[in-house]
DNA sequence: CCCTCGATCAC
DNA sequence: CCTCATATCGAGGG
């Protein structure tokens, strides 16, 4: 039997905020994403404990956050590059007490732990001790484990009683510790999963149960059909793997403001293609396919892609690849954009020779 | 098997 | 009033 740790950052970013600005502390606050388009255009990325407290969630559009805020919330522009450096240095943490490690996103990861704890929920919950204990003395940062025997259970353990909190959950405890959440606040269940379950007939974990893993399969394809089959019984044999490395590389924007002009856009693309360059280049590789992503006034997105006869790694292709897929795009639509995105993927080794420098 | 594209999830 | 980035799946066409 595997034992898997989910550990997950308490409010990141707002918290890392909070721990470098003193005066911050104990405020409610909403780190935001500022479109640039008005004052208050863009969204929360995150909103720390008093201010969900005021009812600001992330996700939520920032002006409407403001009103929540009553002036009280500090509204936060973020930092990104802050709060990599800050997780590199606690993903160092995590990822020394685990046998396996597999990173997901900026603030969490699964740790499979099975050898290191020998199999015993008691040792797994003192590598969780011992990793908050580390991350609250080298960051002084808080953060919510969750241990579980699969993927699924730590994940759910883990969000079960945040901030600054440790669940175990043992096998023959899983079934019921799932069931007592609603089938939308469970991992990997969205609002369109739970809408067509809900069509189903489906309106718990329980009721899913009733459901043959073929029905499933055919109402949601083979693999979550499958899935979802498991997890109603607590079920989840996704092994912890390591995250290679990226695989695509995408950067996306808002416009200053809504258009529908082939140059204004193009301007857009070139600076989205040079940003996606920047975060490329420093690999070893080449890429293949460009892609571009248009999202209308209405927020619908569309994307366009090419893949290339050959691999390249000129900054010049992907604005000209860009440019030339969305100008297809825009001729054969009458739409108006909104925000308008460029990425790169399909990489290869580069196998090119070094420079005569190098040489 | 490869390519394109949309959908979905969730950070 | 509505951010941003990535992975994964599946359908449909070739």
């Amino acid at each position: 039997m595997k034992i898997i740790l989910h550990v997950d950052m308490d409010s990141f970013y707002a918290a890392v905020e909070e721990r470098e600005n003193p005066k911050l502390k104990g405020k409610p606050i909403a780190v935001c994403m500022f479109s640039g388009r008005s004052e208050n255009s863009g969204a929360v990325a995150t909103a720390n404990y008093p201010a969900r407290k005021l009812g600001i969630k992330s996700g939520m559009p920032i002006a409407f956050a403001k009103k929540k805020g009553g002036g009280k919330a500090v509204f936060l522009k973020v930092n990104k590059p802050l709060y990599e450096e800050v997780s590199d240095r606690i993903m160092g943490v995590l990822e020394k007490n685990a046998d396996i490690f597999e990173q997901r996103g900026i603030d969490e990861a699964f740790l499979d732990v099975s050898k290191k704890a020998k199999n015993d929920f008691k040792e797994a919950k003192k590598i969780a001790e011992r990793i908050k204990q580390e991350i609250k003395k080298k960051e002084r940062l808080t953060c919510s484990a969750g241990i579980g025997t699969n993927k699924l259970v730590a994940k759910m353990a883990s969000g079960f009683q945040k901030p600054d909190s440790l669940t175990l959950v043992e096998e023959k405890d899983a079934r019921r510790f799932l069931e007592q959440f609603p089938l939308e606040k469970l991992w990997g269940i969205g609002p369109k999963t739970l809408e067509r379950l809900n069509e189903m007939g489906v309106g718990s974990l329980d009721d899913l149960k009733e459901i043959t893993s073929e029905k499933l399969s055919v109402e949601f394809g083979d693999k979550k059909g499958k899935w979802l089959y498991d997890a109603a019984r607590g079920k989840d044999e996704s092994p912890v793997e390591p995250k290679g490395e990226r695989e695509q590389i995408g950067r996306i924007m808002t416009l200053k403001e809504d258009s529908q002009d082939v140059e204004l856009i193009g301007n857009a693309l070139d600076t989205l293609s040079h940003e996606v360059f920047e975060k490329f280049k420093e690999r070893d590789e080449k890429f293949r396919t460009v892609s571009v992503v248009a999202i209308s006034t209405g927020l619908k997105g569309k994307s366009r892609s090419k893949t290339l006869q050959s691999a390249s790694r000129d900054p010049e292709v992907i604005k000209d690849v860009a440019r030339e897929l969305m100008e297809k795009y825009l001729k054969g639509e009458n739409v108006t954009l909104r925000r308008v995105g460029v990425g790169i993927s399909n990489f290869e080794k580069d196998i090119g020779q070094k420079s005569l420098a190098e040489f």
